[in-house]
RNA sequence: CGGAACGUAGCGCAGCCCGGUAGCGCACUACCUUGGGGUGGUAGGGGUCGCGGGUUCAAAUCCCGCCGUUCCGACCA
């Protein structure tokens, strides 16, 4: 491919709008265009890598035993609302607004739509169909360039199962295909332990690259292997427990204590003797939550407990509405109203705690929850924090920013049994079918790459990704001996079957050939010039390390060969 | 959806405070020059100053409304 027919509108200025590298480097490599917030058009260099990732993505599919099909992006409104998405989605999916139907943000449905109309026996399990499709959601802020936008391309696959053992080996396939697809594309990743969210489900791992640009916290200690999402994250923290002495709860006055290091600094009150009461709403129904101390409520652990759509803190009149008090005073006893109280389990029949008497100004001291609350259940709730101990060895826990690339799901029958698809067992008995789910991000496995590699000049392409393995850059290509010697390489190269881009522009200074192709980063650089030439030499060079080998002219396709397989091509 | 900033040529920006017929760098066109790390020069082309309204003799500039983009937060199947 010559360089000067091809479409690469590189620039030299970083655009005001991009923030991280990977965003900022694509615009300048000319490989995306924004149209509009969080909507992109691939160019040419661009969708090339692209679709190298999605090829990788389907020879793993399909070693699996993965069928590729095509759905429908435009669905039906109706089929969305048998299993309760379209209020779950809310505003994250598009409406059409002149007919009856919504852009597909992800395909369970018309999945288990399929699945329904022709998978009705044991004997038709297992099946795994994956499409690679763009799919649509009305993301409130897109950001990151690729990263979060409104219309990306996902590759969903979805596994049908007869038993809930077939359902585990057809995870286990998919999770051993992922981490094949995201070596084979030169990631470094990590896997966690996953919320599922309202994807519903019995377990779900996350896909994790670790980046600064990551909206996702994840914990984790190496030396004993654990790594979880923040979501789900737990540590080996101890109880608070019981003291000996039981006394009355007693109420004191607190004028000027209104948290909980208000109360340690002015009381001298440990502050995990405390009992942080705060008040959420799950589906518009009230539940008093307790913490000790300072722990910090994790909403997600938080929402699953509550096996909620939604939930949210109380406003400040809802709370003295439902207590009696503002925020800060309000604990268990004498409450205005009866509403549900739970707790962290840390708290688990705690005695000697203090907490907010549901008066302004006053708290309790001594509480003995077992005795003076009237807690429903204790579990986990709290956010990790870095330092803690993890659950499995007692490791100290690091938490990290990730940018999750794919996530998989053991739906379970969730969507099976809203849609009714269902199969015969070999006793002639009616159940729903066993579904799995599992996607991956096509772009931000691109802009994951580009964020481990690239360098101050641009970006350093893994071979099996790159637009092209190789390009050549004629230096001063108007002097007959560099021009045909290019174009000889350019000849051999690409029949020894490597992808090529010559970089044959006339008039072009060779300073600023050399920029543009360390921003493009083609993994090998074969600099032809009259500097080496007339020495019978050429210069290689390789971008991510950037070494420079000099090589006689007949060697210079066996040294692309051997170092495109040093480089892991 | 809350808070903030920005919107002037393809890109990066100045001009706005203090109103008076729109500028710089890069890119682009032509010619010359240079030729191993974004050469140097000469001459050019390109802008309803985001949109709408208002104030004024006169608005990129002041006022009001809207739209868009980005950042922080909320949200994120």
């Amino acid at each position: 491919m010559r360089l000067s027919r091809y479409f690469i509108p590189t620039l030299k200025e970083i655009p005001a709008e991009a923030v991280i590298p990977s965003h900022q480097l694509m615009l300048r490599a000319g490989m995306i265009r924004g149209l509009s917030s969080g909507i992109y058009s691939l160019l040419p260099l661009g969708y090339r890598v692209w679709k190298k990732v999605m090829q990788i993505i389907r020879e793993e599919m399909d070693a699996i035993g993965g069928m590729e099909l095509h759905l429908p992006a435009l669905n039906p409104r109706e089929i969305w609302e048998e299993t309760g998405r379209v209020e779950a989605f809310g505003d994250t999916m598009f409406h059409i607004k002149n007919r009856d139907l919504v852009l597909a943000p992800t395909h369970e449905e018309i999945i288990t739509h399929l699945a329904q109309a022709f998978v009705h026996s044991y004997r038709d399990m297992p099946q795994i169909w994956y499409q690679i499709q763009t799919k649509f959601r009305n993301e409130p802020r897109p950001k990151s360039g690729v990263i979060r936008s409104r219309q990306f391309l996902m590759k969903d696959a979805y596994s049908l199962d007869n038993s809930w053992e077939g359902l585990d080996a057809s995870y286990q396939k998919h999770y051993e295909a992922y981490c094949r697809i995201y070596s084979r594309c030169g990631l470094e990743f990590f896997v966690v332990g996953a919320s599922s969210g309202a994807m519903g489900g019995s377990g779900s791992q996350e896909f994790m690259v670790e980046s600064d640009a990551g909206e996702d916290l994840c914990a984790f200690n190496l030396e004993s292997g654990y790594a979880a999402n923040i979501e789900v994250a737990a540590s080996r923290m101890p109880k608070v427990g019981r003291v000996d002495e039981n006394p009355a709860a007693e109420k004191f006055a607190t004028p000027t204590a209104k948290s909980i290091d208000d109360l340690v600094e002015q009381y001298g009150i440990p502050a995990e003797r405390c009992a942080k009461a705060l008040v959420y709403f799950a589906d518009e129904n009230p539940y008093l939550i307790f913490m000790s101390g300072n722990d910090q409520l994790n909403e997600a652990k938080l929402q699953t407990a509550l096996k909620a759509n939604n939930i949210r803190p109380a406003h400040d009149d809802e709370l003295v509405a439902l207590t009696g008090a503002h925020g800060g005073s309000i604990g268990p006893i004498n409450l205005k109203s009866n509403i549900p109280q739970i707790a962290d389990a840390r708290l688990e029949h705690a005695n000697d705690m203090v907490s907010g008497a549901n008066e302004d100004g006053f708290h309790y001291r001594a509480i003995d929850l077992d005795r003076d609350a009237n807690i429903q259940q204790y579990v986990d709730l709290r956010t990790v924090i870095e330092g803690e101990p993890d659950p499995i060895g007692g490791q100290p826990l690091k938490v990290k920013k990730a940018i999750e690339v794919g996530h998989i799901f053991k739906l379970g029958t969730k969507y099976s049994e809203a849609l009714k698809a269902l199969f015969l067992d070999d006793q002639g008995n009616s159940h729903p079918i066993i579904m799995g789910s599992y996607g991956i991000g096509v772009e931000r496995i691109v802009a994951c790459h580009i964020e481990q590699r690239h360098d101050k000049d641009g970006i350093c392409w893994h071979p099996s990704i790159a637009p092209f393995q190789i390009q050549i850059t004629g230096v001063k290509v108007e002097n007959d001996t560099v021009r045909e010697h290019a174009e000889r390489f350019e000849a051999e190269l690409e029949a020894a079957g490597f992808e090529v881009l010559y970089d044959d522009r006339t008039g072009v200074s060779p300073g600023f050939k050399f920029k543009d192709a360390d921003l493009l980063g083609m993994p090998i650089n074969v600099i032809v010039g009259e500097k080496h030439l007339n020495d019978g030499n050429v210069e290689i060079k390789i971008r991510s390390t950037g070494e420079r080998r000099i090589v006689p002219v007949a060697d210079v396709v066996a040294t692309c060969e051997s170092i495109l397989a040093e480089l892991g091509a």
